[in-house]
RNA sequence: CCGGAUGGAACGCAAGCG
């Protein structure tokens, strides 16, 4: 039962669904955590309907059922659902509320996250981050500040969220300070800090940390790509981008964006048509609307009209 | 007796429209 469980959620988080729901079906006995991981599976799915449907088939449900409900109303927008869960809870855990904070800061709802914050009978730290990342995204640096001024303990995870806050307002001496301050410094803290001075112009820092840091992650190669996209350096654009082919990174679909949009300003038509083959055959990803659009555009502006009106006419979407 | 499966936080990307 219990590496039935693994193995639905190993196809869930592939994006077989159906797979993992047979493997359910054929479960002779099943509890709780398997109940659970399925309603997870199509949650993430993006499937509140049949999250529904499960949940009233489910014998018993627990705090892990609740809150697997109340995060995929609102990771729907369907905000007053998720309240109407998160009411109807018999009890409540700091997971519960957290997540019931995160459905307000998904609505946009900063007023009644701070409210649900505030009510919390025990302030827990990873609450306290959803709640600064949320203020730092909206502009509010004093209230991100205040919470952050106001704990004691600083974790990796919250001095990057803070780290990532100086960044939204230019702040980069801030940014850096928190940076050099933290004690332990997570994969997630280095790309942070690259991608602050990427997206500041300053490609030339933004190396010094890509070369600094232990690990290099899709994210880091993609923030220095674009660091140097950004600022007029195409041609070291491609040549990181071409360096990272020569490493086993996994690459994903904005890998791709990024590599399309460095050739899209240097002009080269034939290396993104390479690039949107490579994709598809040797790394096996699907390309999306945002892949044909990179490549639309960039062969027209290279007057290539015929092409392009013919990509678009037979990408498998519904051209906009 | 112990361990193993399920829920909450921080990082990257194109175009268009304002």
């Amino acid at each position: 039962s219990i590496s039935a469980t693994a193995m639905l959620t190993a196809y869930a988080q592939h994006g077989q669904i159906q797979d993992s729901r047979a493997i359910f079906e054929q479960m002779p006995q099943k509890n709780i955590v398997s109940w659970n991981a399925m309603l997870t599976a199509y949650a993430e799915h993006g499937d509140h309907l049949e999250v529904e449907r499960l949940s009233t088939r489910m014998p018993e449900l627990d705090l892990v059922s609740w809150t697997t409900m109340l995060t995929a109303y609102a990771e729907e927008g369907l905000t007053l659902k998720a309240n109407s869960v998160f009411e109807q809870m018999p009890e409540k855990d700091r997971v519960a509320w957290t997540a019931m904070l995160r459905a307000y800061v998904l609505a946009g709802n900063l007023e009644y996250a701070r409210w649900t914050m505030e009510r919390m009978p025990e302030w827990d730290t990873v609450a306290v981050t959803t709640m600064l990342a949320a203020y730092a995204a909206a502009g509010h640096m004093d209230q991100a500040e205040g919470l952050f001024s106001g704990l004691e303990e600083h974790n990796p995870v919250l001095q990057t969220a803070m780290l990532g806050a100086y960044s939204v307002t230019g702040d980069m001496l801030e940014a850096k300070c928190v940076f050099d301050g933290m004690v332990s410094k997570s994969l997630v803290s280095w790309n942070s800090m690259l991608s602050a001075y990427a997206q500041h112009g300053n490609a030339f820092q933004a190396k010094q940390i890509f070369d600094e840091t232990p690990e290099r992650t899709a994210v880091t190669w993609i923030a220095m790509i674009s660091a140097y996209a950004h600022n007029g350096h195409l041609r070291e654009a491609l040549l990181v981008f071409h360096e990272m082919n020569t490493f086993n990174v996994f690459l994903d679909e904005v890998c791709f964006i990024c590599a399309l949009h460095a050739c899209n300003h240097v002009g080269k038509t034939t290396a993104a048509r390479s690039c949107f083959v490579s994709m598809s055959f040797d790394y096996h990803v699907v390309p999306t609307k945002r892949h044909y659009c990179c490549l639309a555009d960039l062969m027209a502006r290279a007057g290539h009209l015929r092409d392009a009106e013919e990509l678009v006419l037979n990408m498998p979407f519904v051209p906009e």
